[in-house]
DNA sequence: ATGAAAGCGCTAACAT
DNA sequence: ATGTTAGCGCTTTCAT
């Protein structure tokens, strides 16, 4: 497969090469020679090579997103608009799941480095980040805090109060918290925190159960099981049961796992989630749910990182912390 | 930021530009040269430049993946394996999501085109791929049949009997389909052709409800209902409903909707929808469905475009159809 | 085994 | 307004 070059164009147009050039980064030029090139073009279907150019120019228009896994929910709505968002301002996004193997996230970042992207959007969970040294812009989504990068990430802590506050809103008799023990992530702690700060402040009654992490689906299954369990016996002497699910992972399977055994939702225990899944731009799983705001944070991490390429960031490593909201389903009641 | 290339480290190194090309092509050299070259690389932190590697080469490893979205179970999870599968193989996956807009397609293949990328895999509705004519090795997967190239794609009409046949193997009484009435998209109107023909051919009453695209929520949330409600008052008289909605989208929304009028799924209704969503790797939305084969229409798209990079498909433009297969879920009755 | 030099397709500075 | 040329960072042929 023979590919047509400048070189060609400027023969067949019996202009100069550097002619050529000029036309196509719309430099004024004769009307005259503007035409001959036009049809040149045309007849040679010739189509500029930008890998080329931007070696010249010593640029790239690349970015390379790197996250866990895109086979999600809430990570699908991030690569949709990180997408949406990156391509607007002209770049193109080098998709890398890492799932979050720290060996993946290494080679991706290397790959990065030899390509000479632009910059790198991460959500990552290890500290990967610090492996980058060739001063690359980097953003980092809702990681641990380095204190060595950019940083977006959405308000967890405020995320449990919220949760806890939405349920007292809707006279929940008794407190629970459904989550993973793994303490290694903070976003995660923080919206227990929050959750059973704002219950201790405002004298509320409230239990915690703990569950493995859902990648281990028999063990999460079985521990699910038992907490539902424990969920209807107390919705026997009490009712109206307000439970917080610390993802909607969580809280949807707790759902189905109590319908399943002809209880009510939400008439006798009400659930909110975490994350404000959809499972699509335009279809909602109606879980009520503290809705992170993955728009913003495309938004942000974006407009972020093309600051850094661009050189305008005045502050080169800026804690942004957006706010959540509370998404108002069928698993909890109607406010009075 | 100043970048250290193969000529610093050849001075750095005593050594000439070549040699160090040399060491890092792997060839043979002498332990010596091979030590000071490593030393150099070190101390200057140098990484090699890989864009102006492939340029010179003449060749490229990034892969342009265009499709309507990321956001969506079935889009996520075929977006995950397709880009594990080139990732593999050593491609980049430059992610192009085009909402089913013919000139965002266009974009993205001009661009693809422009970067002079090794190939293009598009999940396209519009013909988009005859805008390609630079020869850029391309794979169509789940299109409508052009003939122009090669072409990924599950068994539609198959999957619609084998909906059918599991209801009967359930000792459903009744027959239902529920589905788009837009003809243009030859893979649902294959599933719902597969369906019909198997009820004609058992001699099984059926009855086919059309509503309108999803992506017109409140007219699909009426229609749904309205759907929902006659298929209550048939399951007042006939016990043992067979329903088969043409996606999973539908699918699960009619359970939820069935489930919130108090009738008991798959007691009195049975629900069989089609795709096999999975919300991710490994969390299924229990539903019944007839499963695409994802995992393995990422590996032939991904195969398949790999042959024809490396120039050794003996044929330009074949057809894969792969067999889909039925997930039994809590939406239907265990078989006896 | 290593060095010197040409050239991938382009841009940009300089010359005309 | 257009032509000429150097060079982005690399690979590769051809000498040595």
């Amino acid at each position: 497969m023979i590919m047509v070059n400048m070189k060609d164009v400027a023969k067949e147009a019996g202009v100069s090469l550097g002619t050529v050039s000029n036309y196509l980064n719309q430099k004024k030029l004769k009307p005259e020679t503007e035409k001959r090139i036009k049809k040149a073009i045309k007849k040679l279907h010739y189509v500029r090579n930008n890998a080329a150019r931007d070696l010249r120019k010593n640029n790239s228009s690349y970015v390379v997103f790197v996250l866990p896994t895109v086979w999600t929910p809430f990570f699908s709505e991030l690569t949709f608009w990180i997408q949406k968002d990156l391509d607007q301002i002209g770049y193109k996004t080098i998709l890398c799941l890492s799932e979050n193997q720290y060996e993946q996230e290494k080679g991706f970042v290397d790959m990065a480095e030899e390509q000479r992207v632009a910059g790198i959007i991460s959500v990552s969970y290890s500290n990967i980040t610090s492996h980058v040294h060739s001063g690359i812009p980097l953003v980092s989504i809702e990681k641990e805090d380095t204190g060595l990068f950019s940083l977006i990430s959405s308000d967890n802590y405020s995320g449990g109060e919220l949760a806890a506050s939405e349920l007292k809103k809707r006279g929940a008799s008794k407190y629970f918290f459904v989550g993973s023990d793994n303490e290694s992530l903070k976003a995660m702690t923080a919206r227990k925190s929050g959750f059973v700060d704002f219950c201790n402040r405002n004298h509320l009654e409230y239990l915690l159960y703990k569950i493995s992490s859902t990648s281990n689906e028999p063990k999460f299954n079985d521990q699910l099981s038992n907490v539902t369990k424990k969920l209807i016996d107390y919705s026997k002497t009490c009712d109206n049961l307000g439970v917080f699910a610390y993802t909607d992972e969580v809280a949807f399977k707790l759902y189905l796992k109590i319908l399943d055994q002809g209880i009510k939702v939400p008439d006798k225990i009400q659930i909110i989630g975490f994350d404000g899944w959809k499972l699509s731009k335009d279809q909602s799983l109606d879980l009520s749910s503290i809705r992170q705001p993955i728009k913003d944070i495309a938004k942000n991490a974006v407009r972020e990182l093309d600051s850094q390429i661009k050189g305008k960031s005045f502050d080169k490593t800026p804690r942004i912390m957006l706010p959540v909201s509370f998404y108002s389903g069928k698993t909890t009641r109607e406010v009075d």
